[in-house]
DNA sequence: AGAGCTAATGCCAGCCACTGGCACTTCTCG
DNA sequence: CGAGAAGTGCCAGTGGCTGGCATTAGCTCT
């Protein structure tokens, strides 16, 4: 249907794709979109596949060309951002402190994420919260980021991550950063919908607290929030 | 239980219990040795968990009455790790910084254990480098130990780990400093087995290095290997 | 020593996530 | 428009995991 669309009709968004490509795309978000409504509403667990699937009127086997898991398709929110912080550090070239450098690549990383992306988060982060599979699911896609991560500190600085312990520290630092400051932010909003700009403060404000966590002591009571 | 047994009989190791509680640790201990033999011999995927029961010599059912999963089975090695993790952390107080505190902590947990036991683990993590799902189950159960750490260290401290990440970050550098300490060590045995303290050497020296790891940059290029 | 209790096990039937293979439809491009 | 490719659906199957119930085996008490 539709064939040329030489003249480029409405040309708006990025939907300047051949068909196929928007059909595609217009599946991937209605099983993302749907998932993420149904798990919230009913329960991960409580959701089959086959309920999902039978929503959005796709076969199950599609449902596995497009994402290789239950898990995944609740977490596409949070996948977007893994992979936006991983271009965003790529991108940018390490001048000063490795943590600084990775708080400000996070940043940068979220503000990249398209319109709506904040509100789809918050509600991926709570139902993760509430669901123990995809905590595991969470921990366990962190792993990769970190990998790639420790691959660009060890460019950068030109050590040898086989040999040398502190890039994936680093690395396990940033990443933990990341995870608290989100979760401070959710923290913070109660039911109301959450704006980028504050998540980006809370996670900077995890990374500005490493240096006083690493020293943490009975001694030195007070603090960051 | 254990009404009479006045005499003690052989009395040798822990077997001076009731004939059944004996026999549950014996199929315990079965299901766990025979589960890495067997996922080190043909692999994790490969293996299934007929295979395995079979072996053993017990139905399917009775293996869920022990392991809640496959992977736990084959991690079984380093739950007991996490176990004496936060048996020992709990037990000490904290009088000084909160990181070498953690770091002498672990220390004791791997004293406390078994003997031979540092051989199942150096399989077990060998067995995990090389099975993308075990990686991810390990992410998933050191969320666990986490909590139980920081709730330790709330404790300690008299801070509200709801409102401060500090406690979240630091037992957050611990588990990284214990995950690359040990895969340091594992590293530095070809195929040879590794012994306790050098465990604990590699993990001590991630754990030194984490005040490094924060300041990491490429004005300070040398440190600890 | 034997009866009665309870804990542990085995068996069966089933759910659900996930996969390979093949036929069929739908878009694309020359 | 027609050929080839890309995407989808159906089907049948595997494997991890669970609930329910009958059966067995260790424990306790007289």
């Amino acid at each position: 249907m539709l064939t040329r669309m030489t003249i480029e009709p409405t040309s708006n968004e990025e939907s300047a794709l051949p068909l196929r490509e928007r059909k595609k795309l217009r599946t991937r978000r209605a099983l993302a979109d749907t998932a993420l409504r149904m798990f919230l509403e009913q329960g991960f667990e409580e959701t089959t596949l086959d309920d999902l699937v039978n929503t959005v009127e796709v076969s199950v086997r599609t449902f596995f060309r497009y994402y290789s898991s239950k898990e995944e398709v609740a977490m596409t929110a949070e996948n977007e951002l893994w992979e936006a912080y991983a271009t965003e550090a790529g991108r940018l070239r390490l001048t000063g402190p490795a943590l600084p450098h990775l708080r400000d690549c996070y940043a940068n990383a979220v503000r990249v994420l398209p319109e709506g992306w904040t509100d789809r988060y918050l509600l991926t982060r709570r139902l993760a919260a509430r669901t123990p599979a995809l905590r595991m699911y969470h921990a366990g896609t962190t792993l990769d980021l970190q990998s790639r991560l420790v691959g660009l500190l060890e460019e950068e600085l030109g050590v040898d991550s086989g040999q040398d312990v502190r890039p994936w520290l680093a690395a396990e630092m940033a990443l933990a950063a990341v995870r608290h400051g989100t979760k401070a932010w959710m923290r913070a909003h109660g039911d109301r919908a959450g704006d980028a700009d504050t998540l980006i403060a809370q996670v900077s404000r995890a990374f500005d607290a490493l240096p006083e966590a690493v020293a943490l002591s009975p001694d030195t009571p007070a603090g960051t929030r």
